[in-house]
DNA sequence: GGCGAACCTCTACCTTAGTATAGGTGACTA
DNA sequence: TAGTCACCTATACTAAGGTAGAGGTTCGCC
């Protein structure tokens, strides 16, 4: 009977779901609301085939929760699972190496499907997904950036000024505007506060 | 039978949470996607005793849903029920006359209860919500924005210039920096952009 | 009636943001 | 070698954002 480690840090949506993997499907599910708990979990004694993390959990800080648990534990297989991440993101999970990634707007039985996949040894990733509301003809708008420009992009996302993103980045502040300048023409917005808003939408930063 | 009509967009959380509920009690649960399925299906034969609105579904637009909702159909109970929304908008809701607030949060168990409490006539709102990531001392921050203020802050967010706003809110483009300086001052940001990104944080708007 | 609060407007001023153009560097490549 | 590209800097300018102080209106409240 394959074990499957749930990660999530919402307790309705976490009980319900391994409570409906645990009948449906012959699925050991054991779940935690954290991704310490997770952590701690699998060096315990019970060995699991697979984790499913929560993109949005406390403590995930984006993708970097992922790499350190896929670190900690080679072995095992992670999958990321989220209810708002775009392709963008999920995109990056998979090159970092996940073994999967669940959006939430799958049905529970094509999630059921995945998990099987998934465990089989495949990595599952949904194949229309994110072109729907996502207007962005073939690859992302972010893609376009320059290293810099995307540096920028993302002290814009503090709201910081160009005088202290030119501290930051330790160059002259009209260099920054000049990065500023065509992030917007990028991005085709019109002012850093929609840029900052588009990237914190698309959950870039 | 209490019949109740779940309205979520993620197809998993729906779905997960609709077959709990139906076998857990004696629930009669009917689940769609989106408000405007749930509207359809609450004009049609069967007449329902709780509506249960996810707050980050597609064509809710913030509390603007939840009131629709509560306009077409005002003999049906209606509770919020929401995995990031916080004390604000959890408050905002129930003082614009929702039946109850559903953290995703809770467990399972505990929703349950909340469902029946709230079916029994009562006015659901979690008691210890939002108290422990949110460093706000008491009450909102936002709460001391006055009506002129809010709509100044939403129109922030969409990333509009002073000039736009004046135009939206059918004022001159000074008082709109007024708005906008009090805002700042009030919220304790720097900047537009900070401003927006902090509502955004919240899920203001 | 007097008071405060929210609202709108104005003048004036200074700072920040964004545009336009031009020029210089190093790295990589046809 | 010439070309391209990302990067940095510079000057100069216009537009937008933000601050300060003063004044006027309406409305509810003690």
């Amino acid at each position: 009977m394959p074990s499957i480690l749930l990660a999530d840090d919402h307790g309705l949506v976490r009980d319900t779901i391994s409570a409906y993997l645990g009948t449906i499907d012959d699925f050991d599910v054991t779940s935690v609301s954290s991704l310490d708990a997770a952590l701690k979990e699998m060096s315990g004694l019970t060995s699991f085939d697979l984790l499913i993390l929560d993109y949005q959990m406390h403590g995930m800080n984006g993708l970097e929760g992922l790499e350190r648990a896929m670190k900690e534990h080679p072995t095992v297989k992670v999958a990321l699972m989220s209810g708002i991440a775009n392709r963008d993101v999920a995109n990056m999970a998979m090159s970092r190496g996940a073994d999967g990634f669940i959006p939430k707007s799958l049905t529970a039985a094509s999630t059921v499907n995945a998990i099987k996949f998934i465990l089989s040894g495949e990595r599952y990733f949904p194949f229309d997904f994110g072109n729907a509301q996502n207007e962005t003809p073939r690859d992302s708008v972010f893609s376009e950036l320059s290293e810099r420009e995307l540096q920028t992009l993302e002290q814009l996302c503090i709201g910081l000024s160009n005088k202290e993103i030119a501290r930051a980045l330790n160059v002259q502040e009209v260099t920054v505007k000049l990065h500023v300048k065509n992030v917007l023409a990028k991005l085709k917005v019109a002012n850093r506060t929609q840029a900052a808003l588009m990237a914190k939408e698309r959950h870039l930063f």
